[in-house]
DNA sequence: ACAGTCTAGTTGTCTATACAACTTACCGAT
DNA sequence: ATCGGTAAGTTGTATAGACAACTAGACTGT
């Protein structure tokens, strides 16, 4: 009964999805082509306008369906591949493959900001600045390096922090919830130090990501993060 | 009047969106407190309990809140920093940055597939499969490497396109529409016939991205993309 | 032939209500 | 003290109806 219950229990704003997005991936309905008016559907599954409304609601937000208002709804044109790149507080990265996560505190230190970096972090010229440098290890082998400038305005007690016990990242999920954030990745070679501090060959590629977060009115931090290649990659995945 | 109207004219679930949003935003509701409940928000908007439900329901799909039925609604603890990192059609991406395009194809054949390339593309063993090499140049310059194998069950018609008019990406978005999309991007020095179509020196390291395409019940794509560091970067961010 | 008007159809939003499913805390019986 | 039931509160889903905003085509008068 539990199990006849689950298949019929399947709401019905998730059987109107399933329909249509079975008739698009299967390519029977094209991109452009017209999808059934909220009130040809309600007949079809004898359902309330209200539930199909939904349906069609959730199907624009995943990118699948394009409406228009007075006109109709319509397969959306490019199936755009935009795949989510979830950036993760590595510790729990390294210990979700059930792996051992330990760090190596550099510096911690705090300084004044350049020109440049207080430009990025929204700072006067030669304010105070936290500064951090740390190499994370997964299974004791050195798999990210880190160097991350904070605004003391969004987390004024990060330098406190017991970096042996929570990770950057953690803190300033913690303290600075985050507003917006960009990134790059790009490819690199390390310096002689980052090599070292890596324990790589010096002509072994790495990934590079900057990332600036924001946070309320605040840019929070700026990081650089290098992984070595062999050791890193990221990955992801799209689900229509 | 019309501006009157746009200042009122705001839906109301959109209102309740953006009070709960400036609270979680300014830091005041701290990861993992209370959202107010659906009845709370009902009596202090005014308004119905759908009303309400469509809010917090938007907010759940965009990552600020999480709900636990029969206990409440509270602020995601982990503002997890999930940004979309859209691959586009590498022709658009050129063209957008007022740039040229231009493709330099060196392979477009008809071979049988491997024993592991059979298994990543749904094959049997030696299955006719497509296969091409093109270089995209952009101004001139290559910045792409492009190594595609493509399922013929999925784009019957694909070794007949021109592909100095149209790229393989932009024939598949057409033909066999997307339904699922996984990658990985790593960074790795190119062998010698990599470099010297890339016009770059064998020490430069380069990303590469290796991306699995599936269209319905199909795998339709498995590409290997090399891009050298120097000319390219991923990038993107993330907006609450 | 053209311009304006009307109308049917569509999507966008909102309401008041209802029941189901689940969680939590309290209370009483053992 | 522990167990079990109960009740209140919460979210999840669904309905029937309503009005607003907009579109596209048909129609009408000039």
């Amino acid at each position: 009964m539990s199990q006849a219950k689950r298949s019929t229990a399947r709401p019905a704003y998730e059987k109107v999805k399933a329909y249509i997005k079975t008739r698009i991936a299967s390519g029977r309905w094209k991109p452009g082509d017209p999808v059934p008016s909220e009130s040809a559907l309600m007949l079809r599954f004898g359902i309330s306008r209200m539930t199909v409304n939904r349906a069609l609601r959730e199907l624009v937000s995943e990118g699948m369906v394009r409406r228009v208002q007075g006109s109709g709804s319509f397969v959306a044109e490019l199936h755009r591949i935009s795949s989510t790149l979830t950036i993760r507080d590595i510790h729990e990265e390294v210990i979700e493959r059930g792996h051992l996560h330990a760090t190596r505190v550099l510096l911690p230190e705090e300084t004044r900001a350049s020109a440049e970096l207080a430009r990025t972090l929204g700072l006067r010229s030669g304010g105070r600045v936290f500064h951090t440098i740390m190499i994370h290890l997964e299974n004791g082998l050195p798999i990210q390096y880190e160097d991350r400038y904070v605004n003391p305005a969004a987390a004024p007690h990060y330098l406190e922090t017991d970096f042996s016990q929570s990770t950057a990242t953690h803190h300033l999920l913690k303290n600075a919830p985050l507003t917006e954030a960009s990134y790059s990745v790009e490819a690199c070679l390390p310096s002689a130090a980052e090599a070292r501090q890596l324990e790589i060959g010096r002509n072994e590629p790495c990934l590079v990501m900057m990332r600036r977060t924001v946070s309320g009115a605040n840019v929070a931090s700026v990081a650089r993060l290098l992984y070595p290649g062999s050791r890193y990659s990221f990955s992801g995945q799209f689900q229509a």
